[in-house]
RNA sequence: CGGGGUGUAGCGCAGUUCGGUUAGCGUAUCUGGUUUGGGACCAGAGGGUCGCAGGUUCGAAUCCUGCCACCCCGACCA
Protein backbone atom coordinates (compact mmCIF):
# COMPACT_ATOMS: atom_id res chain seq x y z
CA UNK A 1 0.00 0.00 0.00
CA UNK A 2 2.75 2.42 -0.19
CA UNK A 3 2.51 3.46 -3.83
CA UNK A 4 0.73 6.49 -4.05
CA UNK A 5 -2.59 6.83 -5.84
CA UNK A 6 -1.72 8.40 -9.57
CA UNK A 7 -3.63 11.85 -10.35
CA UNK A 8 -6.60 11.13 -12.37
CA UNK A 9 -5.83 13.65 -14.98
CA UNK A 10 -2.13 11.76 -15.44
CA UNK A 11 -3.85 8.52 -16.08
CA UNK A 12 -7.50 7.39 -15.71
CA UNK A 13 -6.96 3.86 -16.50
CA UNK A 14 -4.31 3.80 -13.81
CA UNK A 15 -6.21 5.80 -11.26
CA UNK A 16 -9.38 3.25 -11.85
CA UNK A 17 -7.23 0.07 -11.42
CA UNK A 18 -5.52 1.37 -8.82
CA UNK A 19 -8.95 1.99 -7.18
CA UNK A 20 -10.52 -1.39 -7.54
CA UNK A 21 -7.37 -3.11 -6.62
CA UNK A 22 -5.72 -1.36 -3.25
CA UNK A 23 -9.59 -1.05 -2.33
CA UNK A 24 -9.84 -4.09 -1.62
CA UNK A 25 -12.92 -5.17 -4.56
CA UNK A 26 -11.37 -7.52 -7.13
CA UNK A 27 -8.27 -9.17 -8.25
CA UNK A 28 -7.20 -10.00 -11.60
CA UNK A 29 -7.77 -13.48 -12.11
CA UNK A 30 -5.65 -16.50 -13.84
CA UNK A 31 -8.62 -16.90 -16.81
CA UNK A 32 -8.10 -13.90 -19.65
CA UNK A 33 -10.37 -10.85 -19.14
CA UNK A 34 -12.09 -12.25 -15.86
CA UNK A 35 -11.60 -11.35 -12.36
CA UNK A 36 -11.79 -12.01 -8.70
CA UNK A 37 -14.30 -10.07 -6.80
CA UNK A 38 -12.91 -10.32 -3.12
CA UNK A 39 -15.08 -10.01 -0.31
CA UNK A 40 -15.48 -6.26 0.11
CA UNK A 41 -16.51 -5.84 -3.51
CA UNK A 42 -19.14 -8.81 -3.48
CA UNK A 43 -20.88 -7.85 0.13
CA UNK A 44 -20.94 -4.24 -2.15
CA UNK A 45 -22.76 -6.29 -5.06
CA UNK A 46 -24.61 -7.95 -2.66
CA UNK A 47 -25.84 -4.84 -0.54
CA UNK A 48 -26.68 -3.69 -3.80
CA UNK A 49 -28.77 -6.72 -4.91
CA UNK A 50 -30.66 -6.74 -1.80
CA UNK A 51 -32.05 -3.94 -2.39
CA UNK A 52 -32.90 -4.21 -6.14
CA UNK A 53 -33.97 -7.34 -5.47
CA UNK A 54 -36.49 -5.80 -2.59
CA UNK A 55 -37.54 -3.33 -5.76
CA UNK A 56 -38.18 -5.77 -8.02
CA UNK A 57 -40.67 -7.69 -5.59
CA UNK A 58 -41.98 -5.01 -4.55
CA UNK A 59 -42.85 -4.22 -8.43
CA UNK A 60 -44.34 -7.86 -8.26
CA UNK A 61 -41.84 -10.19 -9.77
CA UNK A 62 -40.44 -13.56 -8.58
CA UNK A 63 -37.12 -14.53 -9.12
CA UNK A 64 -36.53 -17.80 -11.03
CA UNK A 65 -33.33 -19.72 -12.10
CA UNK A 66 -32.60 -20.98 -16.21
CA UNK A 67 -29.69 -22.91 -17.38
CA UNK A 68 -26.33 -21.54 -18.07
CA UNK A 69 -25.81 -23.26 -20.89
CA UNK A 70 -27.85 -22.79 -24.47
CA UNK A 71 -28.38 -25.24 -27.27
CA UNK A 72 -26.55 -23.43 -30.20
CA UNK A 73 -29.78 -23.57 -32.19
CA UNK A 74 -31.88 -21.80 -29.59
CA UNK A 75 -29.74 -18.50 -30.03
CA UNK A 76 -29.96 -18.60 -33.92
CA UNK A 77 -34.04 -18.38 -33.87
CA UNK A 78 -34.26 -14.67 -33.87
CA UNK A 79 -31.77 -13.18 -36.21
CA UNK A 80 -30.95 -9.45 -34.92
CA UNK A 81 -30.18 -11.72 -31.46
CA UNK A 82 -27.58 -13.85 -32.62
CA UNK A 83 -26.21 -11.07 -35.12
CA UNK A 84 -25.37 -9.14 -31.77
CA UNK A 85 -23.83 -11.78 -29.41
CA UNK A 86 -22.35 -14.31 -32.04
CA UNK A 87 -19.04 -12.29 -31.76
CA UNK A 88 -18.43 -12.76 -28.25
CA UNK A 89 -19.72 -16.45 -27.43
CA UNK A 90 -18.30 -18.87 -25.24
CA UNK A 91 -19.15 -22.01 -26.75
CA UNK A 92 -19.03 -26.25 -24.96
CA UNK A 93 -18.44 -28.94 -27.65
CA UNK A 94 -16.96 -31.18 -25.86
CA UNK A 95 -18.15 -33.14 -22.32
CA UNK A 96 -14.54 -34.85 -21.16
CA UNK A 97 -11.22 -34.79 -20.93
CA UNK A 98 -8.69 -37.71 -21.07
CA UNK A 99 -4.75 -38.67 -20.18
CA UNK A 100 -2.82 -37.17 -22.96
CA UNK A 101 -1.49 -40.12 -25.23
CA UNK A 102 1.80 -37.98 -25.63
CA UNK A 103 2.32 -37.86 -22.00
CA UNK A 104 1.70 -35.03 -19.33
CA UNK A 105 -1.65 -33.54 -18.97
CA UNK A 106 -5.02 -34.33 -20.37
CA UNK A 107 -6.28 -33.40 -23.54
CA UNK A 108 -10.19 -33.08 -24.91
CA UNK A 109 -11.21 -36.32 -25.51
CA UNK A 110 -12.21 -35.90 -28.99
CA UNK A 111 -14.76 -39.17 -28.61
CA UNK A 112 -16.64 -36.62 -26.21
CA UNK A 113 -17.70 -34.17 -28.53
CA UNK A 114 -21.10 -32.95 -28.08
CA UNK A 115 -24.33 -33.53 -30.54
CA UNK A 116 -25.34 -30.31 -30.46
CA UNK A 117 -23.04 -27.17 -29.57
CA UNK A 118 -23.43 -25.69 -25.94
CA UNK A 119 -23.69 -21.79 -25.82
CA UNK A 120 -21.87 -20.11 -22.34
CA UNK A 121 -24.89 -18.09 -21.92
CA UNK A 122 -24.19 -14.15 -23.10
CA UNK A 123 -27.65 -13.21 -21.59
CA UNK A 124 -30.93 -15.88 -21.62
CA UNK A 125 -33.85 -14.66 -23.67
CA UNK A 126 -33.61 -17.70 -25.82
CA UNK A 127 -33.24 -20.44 -23.44
CA UNK A 128 -36.01 -18.64 -21.30
CA UNK A 129 -38.26 -18.19 -24.24
CA UNK A 130 -38.01 -21.65 -25.34
CA UNK A 131 -39.68 -22.22 -21.38
CA UNK A 132 -42.10 -19.74 -21.58
CA UNK A 133 -43.36 -21.86 -25.10
CA UNK A 134 -44.49 -24.14 -22.12
CA UNK A 135 -45.53 -22.16 -19.47
CA UNK A 136 -48.16 -19.79 -21.29
CA UNK A 137 -51.40 -21.03 -23.34
CA UNK A 138 -53.99 -18.61 -22.04
CA UNK A 139 -54.56 -14.86 -21.18
CA UNK A 140 -54.97 -16.49 -17.73
CA UNK A 141 -50.89 -17.41 -17.39
CA UNK A 142 -49.81 -13.61 -18.36
CA UNK A 143 -48.06 -11.80 -17.33
CA UNK A 144 -45.15 -13.57 -16.47
CA UNK A 145 -42.69 -11.11 -13.90
CA UNK A 146 -39.99 -13.26 -13.74
CA UNK A 147 -35.87 -12.21 -12.63
CA UNK A 148 -32.82 -14.21 -12.22
CA UNK A 149 -29.10 -13.38 -10.94
CA UNK A 150 -27.03 -14.87 -12.58
CA UNK A 151 -23.78 -14.85 -14.17
CA UNK A 152 -23.25 -14.53 -17.83
CA UNK A 153 -20.29 -14.57 -20.63
CA UNK A 154 -19.48 -11.99 -23.59
CA UNK A 155 -15.84 -12.81 -24.71
CA UNK A 156 -15.56 -9.30 -25.44
CA UNK A 157 -11.90 -8.19 -27.27
CA UNK A 158 -11.05 -6.07 -24.65
CA UNK A 159 -11.67 -6.39 -20.81
CA UNK A 160 -11.79 -4.01 -17.76
CA UNK A 161 -12.25 -4.33 -14.27
CA UNK A 162 -15.93 -4.25 -13.49
CA UNK A 163 -16.67 -1.86 -16.58
CA UNK A 164 -16.74 -5.08 -19.11
CA UNK A 165 -15.21 -8.51 -17.80
CA UNK A 166 -15.46 -11.70 -19.62
CA UNK A 167 -18.09 -13.28 -16.88
CA UNK A 168 -19.88 -11.14 -15.37
CA UNK A 169 -22.76 -11.24 -12.41
CA UNK A 170 -25.93 -9.19 -13.45
CA UNK A 171 -29.44 -9.61 -12.79
CA UNK A 172 -32.02 -10.22 -15.79
CA UNK A 173 -35.95 -9.61 -16.08
CA UNK A 174 -37.55 -11.56 -18.65
CA UNK A 175 -41.37 -10.58 -18.68
CA UNK A 176 -44.13 -11.80 -20.91
CA UNK A 177 -47.59 -9.81 -21.58
CA UNK A 178 -50.85 -10.23 -23.15
CA UNK A 179 -50.65 -6.47 -25.00
CA UNK A 180 -48.01 -4.34 -25.86
CA UNK A 181 -49.08 -1.33 -24.05
CA UNK A 182 -49.12 -3.14 -20.84
CA UNK A 183 -45.02 -4.65 -22.06
CA UNK A 184 -44.56 -0.88 -22.73
CA UNK A 185 -45.31 0.05 -19.37
CA UNK A 186 -43.41 -2.84 -17.68
CA UNK A 187 -40.25 -1.74 -19.50
CA UNK A 188 -41.16 1.80 -18.71
CA UNK A 189 -41.38 0.52 -14.78
CA UNK A 190 -38.37 -0.94 -14.59
CA UNK A 191 -35.86 1.65 -16.39
CA UNK A 192 -37.85 3.74 -13.25
CA UNK A 193 -36.66 1.38 -11.09
CA UNK A 194 -33.21 1.55 -11.92
CA UNK A 195 -33.47 5.41 -12.12
CA UNK A 196 -34.56 5.37 -8.66
CA UNK A 197 -31.91 3.08 -7.47
CA UNK A 198 -29.04 5.18 -9.07
CA UNK A 199 -30.31 7.95 -7.41
CA UNK A 200 -31.61 7.25 -4.63
CA UNK A 201 -29.04 4.77 -3.37
CA UNK A 202 -25.89 4.63 -5.48
CA UNK A 203 -25.69 8.88 -5.39
CA UNK A 204 -25.75 8.74 -9.03
CA UNK A 205 -27.81 10.68 -11.22
CA UNK A 206 -28.73 9.54 -14.23
CA UNK A 207 -30.11 10.21 -17.61
CA UNK A 208 -33.57 8.25 -18.34
CA UNK A 209 -33.86 7.73 -21.98
CA UNK A 210 -34.22 6.00 -25.28
CA UNK A 211 -31.63 4.58 -27.61
CA UNK A 212 -30.93 5.31 -31.49
CA UNK A 213 -31.90 2.34 -33.44
CA UNK A 214 -27.59 2.06 -33.93
CA UNK A 215 -27.47 1.25 -29.89
CA UNK A 216 -30.61 -0.64 -29.44
CA UNK A 217 -30.25 -3.79 -27.66
CA UNK A 218 -30.22 -7.12 -30.20
CA UNK A 219 -33.63 -7.90 -30.84
CA UNK A 220 -35.41 -5.07 -28.96
CA UNK A 221 -37.83 -2.65 -30.37
CA UNK A 222 -36.78 0.00 -28.06
CA UNK A 223 -34.56 -0.15 -25.78
CA UNK A 224 -34.48 2.31 -22.35
CA UNK A 225 -31.32 3.04 -20.70
CA UNK A 226 -30.12 5.46 -17.56
CA UNK A 227 -27.49 6.90 -18.90
CA UNK A 228 -24.46 8.29 -15.95
CA UNK A 229 -21.60 10.73 -16.24
CA UNK A 230 -17.96 9.59 -14.80
CA UNK A 231 -15.35 11.84 -13.60
CA UNK A 232 -13.35 11.94 -16.98
CA UNK A 233 -16.38 13.24 -18.62
CA UNK A 234 -16.98 9.60 -20.32
CA UNK A 235 -20.61 8.33 -19.98
CA UNK A 236 -21.27 5.01 -19.05
CA UNK A 237 -24.53 3.10 -19.63
CA UNK A 238 -25.80 2.18 -16.15
CA UNK A 239 -29.21 -0.11 -16.97
CA UNK A 240 -31.34 -0.99 -19.92
CA UNK A 241 -34.89 -2.18 -20.00
CA UNK A 242 -35.93 -3.44 -23.68
CA UNK A 243 -39.26 -3.75 -25.29
CA UNK A 244 -38.82 -6.82 -27.24
CA UNK A 245 -42.14 -6.68 -29.64
CA UNK A 246 -43.04 -9.97 -30.29
CA UNK A 247 -39.83 -10.80 -31.77
CA UNK A 248 -39.00 -13.56 -29.06
CA UNK A 249 -42.49 -15.02 -29.49
CA UNK A 250 -42.45 -15.50 -33.03
CA UNK A 251 -39.00 -17.05 -33.25
CA UNK A 252 -39.82 -19.60 -30.40
CA UNK A 253 -44.08 -19.74 -31.42
CA UNK A 254 -45.47 -18.68 -27.96
CA UNK A 255 -48.57 -17.82 -28.37
CA UNK A 256 -51.79 -17.45 -26.04
CA UNK A 257 -55.27 -17.58 -26.59
CA UNK A 258 -57.17 -14.59 -25.56
CA UNK A 259 -60.01 -13.83 -24.09
CA UNK A 260 -62.13 -13.97 -27.54
CA UNK A 261 -60.97 -17.71 -28.00
CA UNK A 262 -58.23 -16.40 -30.25
CA UNK A 263 -54.47 -17.52 -30.68
CA UNK A 264 -51.86 -14.10 -30.34
CA UNK A 265 -48.26 -13.83 -29.89
CA UNK A 266 -46.94 -13.05 -26.84
CA UNK A 267 -45.51 -9.39 -25.96
CA UNK A 268 -42.45 -9.49 -24.29
CA UNK A 269 -39.45 -7.29 -22.01
CA UNK A 270 -36.12 -8.00 -20.47
CA UNK A 271 -34.43 -5.63 -18.61
CA UNK A 272 -30.97 -5.49 -16.81
CA UNK A 273 -28.40 -4.36 -14.25
CA UNK A 274 -24.92 -5.58 -13.52
CA UNK A 275 -21.47 -5.42 -11.72
CA UNK A 276 -20.82 -2.95 -14.02
CA UNK A 277 -22.59 -0.89 -11.68
CA UNK A 278 -19.74 -0.84 -8.96
CA UNK A 279 -17.82 0.57 -11.96
CA UNK A 280 -20.14 3.29 -12.01
CA UNK A 281 -19.48 3.99 -8.29
CA UNK A 282 -16.28 3.52 -8.78
CA UNK A 283 -15.69 6.31 -11.07
CA UNK A 284 -18.20 8.64 -10.61
CA UNK A 285 -17.37 9.18 -6.43
CA UNK A 286 -13.94 8.06 -5.68
CA UNK A 287 -10.95 10.38 -5.15
CA UNK A 288 -6.98 10.38 -5.39
CA UNK A 289 -7.21 8.40 -1.67
CA UNK A 290 -8.90 5.64 -2.72
CA UNK A 291 -12.68 4.90 -2.66
CA UNK A 292 -15.94 6.71 -1.49
CA UNK A 293 -18.69 4.34 -1.06
CA UNK A 294 -22.28 5.59 -0.59
CA UNK A 295 -23.47 5.38 2.24
CA UNK A 296 -26.46 3.24 1.98
CA UNK A 297 -24.60 0.58 -0.01
CA UNK A 298 -21.24 0.61 1.62
CA UNK A 299 -20.41 -2.84 2.91
CA UNK A 300 -19.68 -0.97 6.84
CA UNK A 301 -21.10 2.42 6.69
CA UNK A 302 -18.47 3.01 10.19
CA UNK A 303 -15.11 1.77 11.24
CA UNK A 304 -14.74 2.46 14.84
CA UNK A 305 -10.67 2.59 15.51
CA UNK A 306 -10.32 2.64 19.52
CA UNK A 307 -6.60 3.79 20.13
CA UNK A 308 -4.33 1.30 22.17
CA UNK A 309 -2.89 2.19 24.96
CA UNK A 310 0.50 1.27 27.17
CA UNK A 311 -2.48 0.95 29.81
CA UNK A 312 -4.02 -2.75 29.18
CA UNK A 313 -6.67 -1.13 31.59
CA UNK A 314 -6.90 1.59 28.96
CA UNK A 315 -6.95 0.04 26.21
CA UNK A 316 -9.69 -2.24 27.52
CA UNK A 317 -11.97 0.79 28.26
CA UNK A 318 -12.01 2.10 25.00
CA UNK A 319 -12.53 -1.14 23.53
CA UNK A 320 -15.58 -1.18 25.34
CA UNK A 321 -16.64 2.29 24.58
CA UNK A 322 -16.11 1.23 20.96
CA UNK A 323 -17.77 -2.31 21.10
CA UNK A 324 -20.82 -0.12 23.24
CA UNK A 325 -20.66 2.66 20.03
CA UNK A 326 -21.28 -0.03 17.67
CA UNK A 327 -24.18 -1.45 19.92
CA UNK A 328 -26.02 1.38 19.73
CA UNK A 329 -25.37 1.85 16.09
CA UNK A 330 -26.62 -1.50 15.45
CA UNK A 331 -29.69 -0.65 17.05
CA UNK A 332 -30.14 1.62 14.45
CA UNK A 333 -29.40 -0.86 11.36
CA UNK A 334 -26.16 1.09 11.10
CA UNK A 335 -23.45 -0.74 9.48
CA UNK A 336 -20.27 -0.35 11.76
CA UNK A 337 -16.91 -2.71 12.36
CA UNK A 338 -14.49 -2.04 15.30
CA UNK A 339 -10.56 -2.36 14.45
CA UNK A 340 -8.82 -2.60 17.46
CA UNK A 341 -5.99 -4.43 15.81
CA UNK A 342 -3.09 -3.81 18.26
CA UNK A 343 -0.47 -4.68 15.79
CA UNK A 344 -1.61 -1.41 13.61
CA UNK A 345 -1.19 1.95 14.40
CA UNK A 346 -3.75 4.34 14.47
CA UNK A 347 -2.40 6.66 11.31
CA UNK A 348 -1.98 3.17 8.83
CA UNK A 349 -5.99 2.47 9.89
CA UNK A 350 -6.86 5.51 9.01
CA UNK A 351 -5.57 5.22 5.15
CA UNK A 352 -6.63 1.81 4.67
CA UNK A 353 -10.63 2.52 5.54
CA UNK A 354 -10.34 5.26 3.49
CA UNK A 355 -8.60 3.89 0.59
CA UNK A 356 -11.38 1.09 0.91
CA UNK A 357 -14.62 4.22 1.16
CA UNK A 358 -16.00 4.04 4.86
CA UNK A 359 -17.86 6.54 4.99
CA UNK A 360 -17.54 7.56 8.36
CA UNK A 361 -14.51 6.65 11.03
CA UNK A 362 -14.84 7.40 14.50
CA UNK A 363 -11.54 6.97 16.33
CA UNK A 364 -11.23 7.35 20.21
CA UNK A 365 -8.59 7.92 22.21
CA UNK A 366 -7.74 8.20 26.05
CA UNK A 367 -8.29 12.02 26.12
CA UNK A 368 -11.63 11.08 23.89
CA UNK A 369 -12.83 8.88 27.05
CA UNK A 370 -12.00 11.45 29.49
CA UNK A 371 -13.99 14.10 28.18
CA UNK A 372 -16.60 12.01 26.74
CA UNK A 373 -16.37 12.52 22.73
CA UNK A 374 -15.09 11.11 20.21
CA UNK A 375 -13.69 11.97 16.68
CA UNK A 376 -15.72 11.65 13.71
CA UNK A 377 -13.94 11.92 9.98
CA UNK A 378 -16.39 11.60 6.96
CA UNK A 379 -15.10 10.12 3.78
CA UNK A 380 -16.75 12.45 1.36
CA UNK A 381 -15.04 15.90 2.24
CA UNK A 382 -12.45 14.51 4.59
CA UNK A 383 -13.78 16.97 7.61
CA UNK A 384 -13.14 15.64 10.99
CA UNK A 385 -15.08 16.91 13.86
CA UNK A 386 -15.25 16.47 17.83
CA UNK A 387 -18.68 14.61 19.09
CA UNK A 388 -20.28 14.01 22.17
CA UNK A 389 -20.30 10.15 22.80
CA UNK A 390 -23.71 10.79 24.00
CA UNK A 391 -26.32 10.31 21.19
CA UNK A 392 -23.29 9.74 18.97
CA UNK A 393 -25.69 7.07 16.90
CA UNK A 394 -27.87 9.78 16.55
CA UNK A 395 -25.08 12.15 15.41
CA UNK A 396 -23.78 9.14 12.76
CA UNK A 397 -27.15 8.58 11.42
CA UNK A 398 -27.52 12.05 10.70
CA UNK A 399 -24.36 12.06 9.44
CA UNK A 400 -24.64 9.22 7.16
CA UNK A 401 -27.45 10.71 5.39
CA UNK A 402 -25.73 13.79 5.13
CA UNK A 403 -22.80 12.39 2.97
CA UNK A 404 -25.54 10.31 0.81
CA UNK A 405 -27.20 13.48 -0.09
CA UNK A 406 -23.78 15.43 -0.41
CA UNK A 407 -22.65 12.60 -2.24
CA UNK A 408 -26.26 12.91 -4.64
CA UNK A 409 -25.30 16.21 -4.85
CA UNK A 410 -21.69 16.76 -5.89
CA UNK A 411 -22.08 14.19 -8.56
CA UNK A 412 -25.20 15.96 -9.80
CA UNK A 413 -23.73 19.28 -9.69
CA UNK A 414 -21.16 17.82 -11.52
CA UNK A 415 -23.11 16.27 -14.37
CA UNK A 416 -25.20 19.73 -14.75
CA UNK A 417 -22.06 21.19 -15.61
CA UNK A 418 -21.23 18.42 -17.88
CA UNK A 419 -24.41 18.89 -20.28
CA UNK A 420 -23.32 21.53 -23.15
CA UNK A 421 -25.55 22.86 -25.76
CA UNK A 422 -24.16 23.52 -29.19
CA UNK A 423 -25.43 24.14 -32.68
CA UNK A 424 -22.15 24.50 -34.11
CA UNK A 425 -20.40 21.60 -35.23
CA UNK A 426 -16.82 22.77 -34.66
CA UNK A 427 -17.98 23.66 -30.93
CA UNK A 428 -19.37 20.47 -30.56
CA UNK A 429 -16.30 18.49 -31.86
CA UNK A 430 -14.55 21.22 -29.34
CA UNK A 431 -16.14 20.34 -26.18
CA UNK A 432 -15.94 16.70 -26.63
CA UNK A 433 -11.75 17.28 -26.59
CA UNK A 434 -11.36 19.36 -24.28
CA UNK A 435 -14.67 19.83 -21.92
CA UNK A 436 -16.18 16.05 -22.37
CA UNK A 437 -19.64 15.31 -20.76
CA UNK A 438 -22.54 14.87 -22.43
CA UNK A 439 -23.09 17.37 -25.16
CA UNK A 440 -27.05 18.20 -26.12
CA UNK A 441 -27.22 18.51 -29.79
CA UNK A 442 -29.86 18.54 -32.93
CA UNK A 443 -29.72 15.28 -35.08
CA UNK A 444 -31.36 14.36 -37.89
CA UNK A 445 -32.83 11.18 -36.95
CA UNK A 446 -30.61 9.08 -39.53
CA UNK A 447 -28.68 6.25 -38.73
CA UNK A 448 -25.56 7.37 -41.37
CA UNK A 449 -25.45 11.31 -39.44
CA UNK A 450 -25.05 8.73 -36.43
CA UNK A 451 -22.49 6.74 -37.40
CA UNK A 452 -20.69 9.56 -39.16
CA UNK A 453 -20.64 11.71 -36.03
CA UNK A 454 -18.93 8.40 -34.60
CA UNK A 455 -16.42 7.90 -36.96
CA UNK A 456 -15.49 11.48 -36.83
CA UNK A 457 -15.46 12.16 -32.79
CA UNK A 458 -15.82 8.98 -31.04
CA UNK A 459 -18.48 10.11 -29.76
CA UNK A 460 -22.35 8.16 -29.72
CA UNK A 461 -25.52 9.31 -29.30
CA UNK A 462 -26.19 8.15 -25.22
CA UNK A 463 -30.08 8.56 -25.17
CA UNK A 464 -33.07 10.26 -26.44
CA UNK A 465 -33.97 12.02 -23.33
CA UNK A 466 -37.50 10.82 -21.95
CA UNK A 467 -39.87 14.04 -21.28
CA UNK A 468 -37.37 15.79 -23.83
CA UNK A 469 -38.49 19.33 -24.42
CA UNK A 470 -39.65 19.79 -28.19
CA UNK A 471 -37.58 22.36 -29.71
CA UNK A 472 -37.00 22.91 -33.97
CA UNK A 473 -33.51 23.10 -34.93
CA UNK A 474 -31.38 21.75 -37.58
CA UNK A 475 -29.17 18.39 -37.12
CA UNK A 476 -25.06 19.29 -35.95
CA UNK A 477 -23.92 17.79 -38.68
CA UNK A 478 -26.21 17.21 -41.69
CA UNK A 479 -28.10 20.37 -41.40
CA UNK A 480 -31.74 18.48 -41.53
CA UNK A 481 -34.38 19.40 -39.73
CA UNK A 482 -34.65 18.07 -36.09
CA UNK A 483 -37.38 18.27 -33.60
CA UNK A 484 -35.35 17.91 -30.63
CA UNK A 485 -32.16 17.73 -28.75
CA UNK A 486 -30.26 14.57 -28.37
CA UNK A 487 -26.93 13.51 -26.13
CA UNK A 488 -24.17 12.79 -27.27
CA UNK A 489 -20.49 11.59 -25.49
CA UNK A 490 -18.07 9.35 -25.15
CA UNK A 491 -18.83 6.11 -23.33
CA UNK A 492 -17.27 3.61 -21.84
C1' C B 1 -6.30 -8.43 -34.77
C1' G B 2 -2.94 -3.63 -35.13
C1' G B 3 0.28 -0.09 -32.02
C1' G B 4 2.95 0.56 -27.27
C1' G B 5 4.73 -1.53 -22.67
C1' U B 6 5.87 -5.25 -18.93
C1' G B 7 7.28 -10.30 -17.18
C1' U B 8 13.18 -11.12 -11.55
C1' A B 9 10.54 -13.15 -3.57
C1' G B 10 3.37 -12.11 -1.55
C1' C B 11 3.37 -6.88 -3.71
C1' G B 12 6.41 -2.85 -6.08
C1' C B 13 10.99 -2.61 -8.59
C1' A B 14 16.72 -2.34 -9.84
C1' G B 15 20.20 -5.30 -12.44
C1' U B 16 19.99 -6.76 -19.05
C1' U B 17 23.16 -1.67 -22.89
C1' C B 18 28.86 -4.12 -22.55
C1' G B 19 27.71 -12.27 -20.11
C1' G B 20 31.65 -13.35 -14.86
C1' U B 21 31.78 -14.65 -7.12
C1' U B 22 26.56 -16.81 -3.26
C1' A B 23 20.92 -12.30 -7.99
C1' G B 24 19.86 -7.29 -5.13
C1' C B 25 16.64 -3.14 -3.04
C1' G B 26 11.94 -1.32 -0.90
C1' U B 27 7.72 -3.18 1.28
C1' A B 28 5.13 -7.19 3.34
C1' U B 29 5.90 -11.82 6.46
C1' C B 30 8.19 -14.34 11.04
C1' U B 31 11.13 -13.65 16.04
C1' G B 32 12.63 -10.31 20.05
C1' G B 33 12.41 -5.43 22.06
C1' U B 34 10.86 -0.27 22.18
C1' U B 35 6.49 2.26 20.42
C1' U B 36 1.15 3.81 19.39
C1' G B 37 -3.60 11.24 18.47
C1' G B 38 -2.19 10.43 10.46
C1' G B 39 0.86 4.97 6.75
C1' A B 40 6.58 3.57 13.66
C1' C B 41 11.80 2.27 14.97
C1' C B 42 16.02 -1.09 16.09
C1' A B 43 18.13 -5.99 15.66
C1' G B 44 17.79 -10.74 13.52
C1' A B 45 15.43 -14.52 10.21
C1' G B 46 12.77 -16.98 6.31
C1' G B 47 11.19 -16.48 1.31
C1' G B 48 13.62 -17.05 -5.99
C1' U B 49 11.90 -22.85 -11.85
C1' C B 50 15.01 -14.50 -13.07
C1' G B 51 7.52 -15.90 -17.92
C1' C B 52 8.34 -20.80 -20.99
C1' A B 53 11.28 -23.77 -24.55
C1' G B 54 15.46 -24.27 -27.37
C1' G B 55 20.40 -22.38 -28.76
C1' U B 56 25.51 -19.86 -28.27
C1' U B 57 29.36 -20.09 -24.29
C1' C B 58 34.11 -22.55 -19.73
C1' G B 59 30.03 -19.56 -17.70
C1' A B 60 23.38 -16.69 -19.31
C1' A B 61 18.48 -12.75 -15.56
C1' U B 62 21.97 -10.55 -19.27
C1' C B 63 23.40 -12.60 -26.14
C1' C B 64 20.34 -15.35 -30.30
C1' U B 65 15.65 -17.93 -32.03
C1' G B 66 10.71 -19.30 -31.14
C1' C B 67 6.60 -19.15 -27.99
C1' C B 68 3.36 -17.59 -23.85
C1' A B 69 0.98 -14.35 -20.41
C1' C B 70 -0.56 -9.72 -18.66
C1' C B 71 -1.34 -4.22 -18.84
C1' C B 72 -2.36 0.39 -21.77
C1' C B 73 -4.29 2.60 -26.57
C1' G B 74 -7.51 1.33 -30.89
C1' A B 75 -11.30 -1.85 -33.52
C1' C B 76 -15.85 -4.66 -30.76
C1' C B 77 -19.26 -4.18 -26.63
C1' A B 78 -23.03 -3.76 -20.93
Amino acid sequence: MSKEITSRNEDYSQWYNDLVLKGGLADYSAVRGCMVIKPYGYTLWENIRDVLDKMFKDTGHVNAYFPLFIPKSFLSKEADHVEGFAKECAVVTHYRLKNDPNGGGVVVDPDAKLEEELIVRPTSETIIWNTYKSWIQSYRDLPILVNQWANVVRWEMRTRLFLRTAEFLWQEGHTAHATAQEAVEEAEKMLEVYATFAEEFMALPVVRGVKSPNERFAGAIETYCIEALMQDGKALQAGTSHFLGQNFAKAFDVTFQNKEGKQELVWATSWGVSTRLIGALIMAHSDDQGLVMPPKLAPFQVVIIPFISKNPEETAALKDKADEIRVALKSRGIRAQIDDDETKRPGFKFAEYEMKGYPVRIVIGPRDLANGVAEVARRDTKEKQTVSLENIDQTIENLLADIQNNMYQKALSYREEHITKTDNWDEFVNILDTKAGFVAAHWDGTSETEDKIKELTKATIRCIPLNNTLEDGKCILSGQPSKQRVLFARAY
